[in-house]
DNA sequence: CTGAAAGCGCTTACAG
DNA sequence: CTGAAAGCGCTTACAG
C-alpha cells in the first residue's frame, strides 16, 4: 500500500533478496560480461553496434545475452549516455480526431526513428501545458512537441520561452506544432500550417459562389488558431471590398455541440440576421451546424451551404460530405519529429520552421445561395 | 548528422564544455545542495517530501531549486530508486476509436496517479506486440498494458508468458486488456469484458424481434475477441434450439470498409442466402454494412436490421443510430492502470482479474423483420 | 579490437 | 532532523 505521500511503505523483507520465483535473476551488463568472459565495455559495444567488435567476441556476448534474458536498462543508458530515444507530445485531448491524427504521425515517425513516444493530454486544464513540459523535461525527452493553438498573451509566451530555453540547455528541443513561433533566439522549432490562408481560400470560394452573408461559428477567442482563421475570413471579404457584419462572427468552443447549439439558437432568435452559408471553425462545429440546420427544416447545400476546417475523416463521412480545408494532420506530426531530429543535429542551430501545405476540398455541402425570394 | 549506426558523430568540440548561451548551467542535486548549504540527501528529501525536514531547511532548498531552475532527472531517479512513474500501453492503432478511448482512460488514470504514459501502436505488424513489450521493459515501465484481442495460439501465448515473467522479475506487471488470461501462475493481470455474453445478449434481442436469418460480418478469425463474439452468437441460437446457417458467418477485417464490401457482395451474389438482420463484428463494420444496404435500396431498419459492437461515438452519430453492445472503453483503460497499481502493492500477489460490465443499447437501427412476402 | 576506471545524477540505508 | 557514502546499471574517453 502506498503511504499518503505516494511512496511505497517499507516492507519488512530484507531488501534486494530475490523472490523464490525469480528464476534467472534480472541480469545486468556486469553479469553478461562475466558470462561471456569479456569486459562490460565490450558488452556495451556489441549491444549498441556502434563500434567494431571481433566476430567471435560478438557471438559470445550475444549468446550470454540470450541465455540470461538480458534487457538493457534504458534509464542507466540515458544517464550514462545522453540520448533517451524518447519524444514527448502534448495535446489538448487525445480523443479529439484533430489531435489523434497528429499524435499518430508523431508516433509513426518516432517509431521509424527508433524512439518511443510519451503522450500527454492537458484536457483543457489551465497551466497544464506548462506542467507537462516540465514533466517531459524531467524525462529528458529528446524533443517536446506541443500541439495546437495556444493562448497568445505575452506573459504566457514568456513562460513558454523559459521552458524552451531550459530544454535547450539539456540539448532537447521544444517544437510548436500549429502555434506561432516564440521570439527570436528562443530554441524552439515550429511546424506551421496556414490558418489564415486556408480560411481566406475557403471564404473566397463561398464568396465566389455568390454568398454575401456567411456566418462564422466556433473557435475559442483567445486561441491563436481561431484568431488566424477569423483573420483569413475577414481578409477574403476585404479583398472584394465587402464588409463583414460583426454579428456574423460567433466564436465559441471547437465542438460539434457548440456548432449545433449556437446555430440552432441563431436560427431561433435571428440575432445574427440572415445568412446563406456557415463557416464552422472546424469540422466538428460544421457538422453540428448541419444538424441544427436540418432540424430547422433547412437543406444543405440547397438552402444553406456549410464548410469546415481540418478535414478529419468525419468530414467525408457525413451526408452531405463536407467541403473543408484539408490539413495534412499525420504529416504535421511526422514533420514535428523530423524537425526535432534535425535540430538536435546542429550544435547550436537557430530556430527552425517547417511549413505544411493546406488546400480546399470541395465536396457536397456547398452550392450557390438560393435565388432571392421572388 | 547521425552516422549509419544511428549514433551521433563525434563533434570536434571538447566534451561537456557548456555553450556560451547556456546561461544558468543545468543544475544537479549537488549544486542545489551547495547553494542551499545542505547535503544532497536533504535536497532529495525535500524534493520527494517523503521524510521530515525542518521548515527552515526546506525553505532554503526550495529557494535554491527555484533560483537555479533545477529540474530533477527522472532517469537518475529511476536508477537510484525503483519506480519510474511511467506506464506503457500497446494498442493496434491509436486512430481506431476503440483504442483511442481505452488509451484515453489509461492516460487519465495514469495522470491522476502522477504517472506518465508511453503509448505504442503495432499497426498490425506481426510480432510488433512482443517487440514493444521489450521496448517498454527496457524503459522499466511500472506496468505494460496490452490492449485488444490477440492471436490465440499456444506458441504465442508462451512467448507472452515469458515476457510477463521477465517483467515480473523487475517488479513490473503485464496487464491484458480484453484478451484471455495467460496460464496460471504467470504474473499478468487481466481486465475483462464479456464478448461472449454481449454477443449473446444482442443476438437474443434480434431473435426476440423475430429475426431468424442473421448475417454475422467481420472480425479476424484468429483473434480471441472474434472467436468469443461468434461463440455468443451461436449460443444465442442454440438456446432457442435454432441452427445457424454457416454461410451466414462471414469473418474478415474489423473495418468499415470490409463491412461495406462484404455486404455489398453478398447482396449481389446471394451466396449467403437471405437475411433480415446484420450483426457487425464491431460498430465500424456495422456502419459499413448500413451503407451497403442503403445503396442496394434497402432501408434500415425497415427492410434489414443492423447491430454493432463496442458503442464508439460513431454508433450514436449515424442515421439511423446504431443498436449495439456498450463497452465502457474509458473505464477499461482506467481499470487496467488501477489493477497494475494494486498489483504492485502486493509482495508477490497472484494473477488478478477485473471484469467490466457490458450491456445492449437499443437505438434506431433495429426492428422486427418485414412480414414475409404475400 | 579490448579493458580498467571514471562518471552520469539521483536515493537510501546507516549512523548520528 | 541531517550528512557521508555506497550503489543503481550503463557508456565513454583513455590507454593499450
Amino acid at each position: 500500500m502506498p503511504t499518503p505521500q505516494g511512496k511505497p511503505s517499507r516492507t519488512p523483507r530484507a531488501p534486494r533478496t530475490p523472490r523464490e520465483t525469480d528464476g534467472p535473476k534480472r541480469a545486468t551488463v556486469q553479469e553478461v560480461a562475466e558470462a561471456a568472459g569479456v569486459s562490460t565495455a565490450t558488452v556495451s559495444r556489441v549491444l549498441n553496434g556502434n563500434y567494431p567488435v571481433a566476430t567471435e567476441t560478438r557471438r559470445k556476448v550475444e549468446q550470454a545475452v540470450r541465455t540470461l534474458g538480458y534487457v538493457v536498462n534504458a534509464h542507466a543508458r540515458a544517464l550514462a549516455g545522453s540520448r533517451t530515444r524518447t519524444v514527448g507530445i502534448i495535446v489538448q485531448d487525445i480523443i479529439d480526431p484533430f489531435y489523434t491524427f497528429i499524435a499518430h504521425g508523431v508516433q509513426r515517425q518516432a517509431a521509424e526513428d527508433g524512439k518511443l513516444c510519451l503522450v500527454c493530454s492537458t484536457y483543457g486544464v489551465v497551466g497544464g501545458e506548462l506542467d507537462l513540459i516540465d514533466a517531459l523535461h524531467e524525462q529528458r525527452a529528446d524533443a517536446v512537441i506541443l500541439v495546437g493553438g495556444g493562448v497568445d498573451d505575452p506573459a504566457y509566451r514568456r513562460k513558454l520561452a523559459d521552458r524552451a530555453r531550459a530544454l535547450g540547455r539539456e540539448g532537447s528541443w521544444l517544437v510548436l506544432c500549429g502555434r506561432p513561433a516564440l521570439e527570436d533566439g528562443v530554441p524552439a522549432g515550429v511546424v506551421d500550417y496556414d490558418n489564415t490562408g486556408g480560411a481566406h481560400a475557403i471564404t473566397e470560394y463561398l464568396l465566389g459562389l455568390g454568398h454575401r452573408r456567411i456566418l462564422y461559428v466556433g473557435g475559442p477567442e483567445q486561441l491563436s488558431v481561431h484568431q488566424a482563421r477569423v483573420a483569413g475570413f475577414r481578409r477574403a471579404h476585404a479583398s472584394r471590398g465587402l464588409e463583414v457584419d460583426e454579428r456574423l462572427i460567433q466564436p465559441g468552443a471547437f465542438s460539434r455541440r457548440f456548432g449545433y447549439e449556437r446555430v440552432a439558437q441563431l436560427l431561433r432568435d435571428g440575432s445574427a440576421g440572415e445568412f446563406t452559408a456557415v463557416f464552422g471553425a472546424n469540422d466538428g462545429v460544421a457538422v453540428g451546424a448541419m444538424q441544427a440546420l436540418r432540424e430547422a427544416g433547412l437543406r444543405v447545400p440547397r438552402d444553406v451551404s456549410v464548410v469546415g476546417y481540418d478535414d478529419i475523416p468525419l468530414a467525408a463521412e457525413v451526408t452531405p460530405a463536407l467541403t473543408t480545408v484539408h490539413l495534412p494532420l499525420e504529416q504535421m506530426g511526422r514533420e514535428a519529429v523530423r524537425l526535432a531530429v534535425a535540430l538536435r543535429g546542429e550544435s547550436d542551430g537557430p530556430t527552425g520552421t517547417r511549413h505544411v501545405g493546406t488546400h480546399v476540398v470541395i465536396r457536397d455541402s456547398t452550392a450557390p445561395p438560393p435565388a432571392p425570394a421572388p
